[in-house]
DNA sequence: GCAGCCTTTGAAAACGGTTACAATCTAGAC
DNA sequence: GTCTAGATTGTAACCGTTTTCAAAGGCTGC
């Protein structure tokens, strides 16, 4: 049997009503857009909710709003400090405007990113933040059909049809390339992250080889490796890189991780950097500055790129104007890690 | 005017049911508890499914259902390593078992961690994993009133009313200056993380301080320096202890970064370790044992820490039988860090 | 004192699912 | 062939908000 008697109404917003002696709709605008209800109502509104404790239910808002003030993101891990960052500035900066984040990840799987897409369009999220624009056909089908927007962060791709904000990493790992080549090395290895389905690894890996093209250096094959994200992984690349009886003089690295592993490598085997190996990161994490030598690496501001992603969607989903394509500048930290190359292997 | 011939209904659930032919609650049968309908049924609406690409509003289904299958957390930053890594085994298995995760930060204020917390219960979590059990009182209110299930990660105090999952930081902590101890020292100085809302910190600082006094070993008090989560300060707080007349021989360190940044400065001051001064670490990150020298440390295997947090909320919402107190075992890892004090200063 | 306009408030219909309950159908027991 | 238990399906109320629309109330200017 239904009760219609509001007396016995014991939470929701109807209780709160019940007890302020007004109507629903009074409740909701008090808590929505506090300006459309008289002061003394609103007082009153106020009291009620205090005394009874009440909490809006926002499944029940979001599906008679249409609008939930949340945002989704998909990284591939968050057990890497660069999206760690990230995402920890995303969070702060949609806090403060009243956002929320709900955080997935697709461990590089395009299909996995797929269906954690489909799962945060389940749960309703206002827009979307994906890293780069390596994505499966279905994801594109998906938010064209469910008009969701969104945004491909980390990456700079002013001639695509979709919203991007970051550094252009292919512009940034010739930049790199290019300071090596300065210092006068001509004998330059590569060690990149994993390329497969990972567009800021390829356009970095672009870039070195754009620069050594450019400049009419020679690049052996056996003089570019991939590994993972892993100290170890970079230590067995550097091992093999530098094993080799025509040795690189120098190392271009896809990320500072990768490039402390061939610092600590690089040591372990005798070899002084940058006397006679130099090497250069990419990201400039919070200790490459702290570590002997010092690691030369491109910064970039990653905490920026990602708030500039959600600023994207929040302003878009206000109505306002907004940029499709922002390009987030990086910089060459010269640091220890590069000299010119010894002059016997010159 | 409302449209009641079903022929109109253009989406949701409504739709599927029209255009298999069938009722509204056989789809969602079909959906939540597949054996429930007949396989042609089920084949019927599964196709329709497909065909309309039609994706369940997880918001309707949280308000009619009254549960989300979905848990929120609450970490103080995201932007270290220890709790990327639990969010990350946390996030894992519970999208294994078909439950999602909402995440916010506190940076360590009680104020906002309440406030985040009732965010998260507004949005209609099942449960709520915390870190720690230093909590704002209207936080427990909270989480009574409103009959949250929630555990406390990170800590292990078999003594509390409320279900935890962690290592023993305390013990663990003693264990390290134990062997700091074992080996020698009797001047031991302390780098702790900030104790301040923080009863990780302070577990561990009370775990060093016993076992010196268990050992009847003096501790004068400017040996005990706090300093927040970052190289720079930790570096500046050895600077400090080594440049004091009278030197420690051995410093004990709140977690690996800090023991980082001390082992930074010491080489840089002319200090070699573990010949002129011993370090410990705490927490084992991943690069500890690829530092030179490579660190003596505790071992806290935060990625089961997290997932058991996870488990046993899971369990508990399902009504299965649950473990309230749960001790996850720390282990101390010798490394290159830690030696006998040097004879002249012993 | 009254028409007309704004502002404030309330009644009630959505929003898109789940689920209690009832109705129907099937098969086995007698 | 009838009866009954169990399996399958449908009807419709309900979850807790927002929001449209209309009614009521308060002012202004005459």
């Amino acid at each position: 049997m239904r009760l219609s008697n509001a007396k016995f109404v014991k939470q929701g917003i109807r209780a709160v009503a019940a007890r302020a002696g007004v109507s629903t709709a009074s409740v909701s605008r008090a808590l929505n857009n506090p300006d459309a209800v008289s002061p003394s109502l609103r007082a009153r509104i106020e009291q009620a909710i205090d005394v009874l404790g009440y909490i809006p239910h926002a499944p029940a808002r979001i599906l008679s709003s249409r609008r939930s003030r949340t945002l989704g993101a998909i990284v591939p891990t968050i057990d890497n400090t660069m999206f760690a960052r990230g995402i920890a500035s995303l969070q702060q900066y949609l806090s403060s405007v009243g956002y929320m984040l709900f955080l997935t990840t697709s461990g590089y799987d395009l299909d996995v990113e797929l269906q954690q897409a489909r799962n945060l369009i389940s749960r309703g999220v206002d827009g979307l933040v994906l890293r780069g624009d390596c994505h499966h056909d279905g994801l594109r089908k998906l938010l064209a059909d469910n008009a969701v927007p969104f945004i491909n962060v980390g990456i700079y791709q002013p001639d695509r049809p979709y919203p991007c904000v970051g550094t252009d990493n292919e512009a940034a790992a010739y930049r790199a390339a290019a300071h090596i080549i300065e210092l006068g090395h001509r004998r330059v290895g590569i060690v990149s992250a994993l390329q497969r389905n990972n567009d800021r690894a390829s356009a970095r890996v672009a870039g070195f080889r754009r620069a050594l093209n450019e400049n009419g250096i020679e690049f052996p094959p056996q003089w570019h490796v991939e590994v993972p994200y892993t100290l170890d992984d970079a230590r067995e690349a550097a091992r093999y890189l530098l094993n080799l009886k025509d040795r690189p003089t120098a190392v271009v690295c896809g990320n500072d991780v990768i490039a402390y592993g061939v610092l600590l490598e690089a040591e372990r085997d005798g070899f002084s950097v940058p006397r006679d190996l130099s090497v250069v990161g990419f990201d400039d994490l919070d200790w490459s500055r702290h570590l002997r030598p010092s690691l030369t690496t491109i910064h970039v501001p990653t905490g920026e790129t990602w708030q500039r992603a959600g600023e994207y969607l929040v302003r878009r989903l206000a109505g306002e104007q907004t940029i499709m394509h922002r390009e987030i500048d990086f910089s060459l930290v010269v640091r220890e890690s590069t000299a010119p190359p010894p002059k016997s292997l010159k």
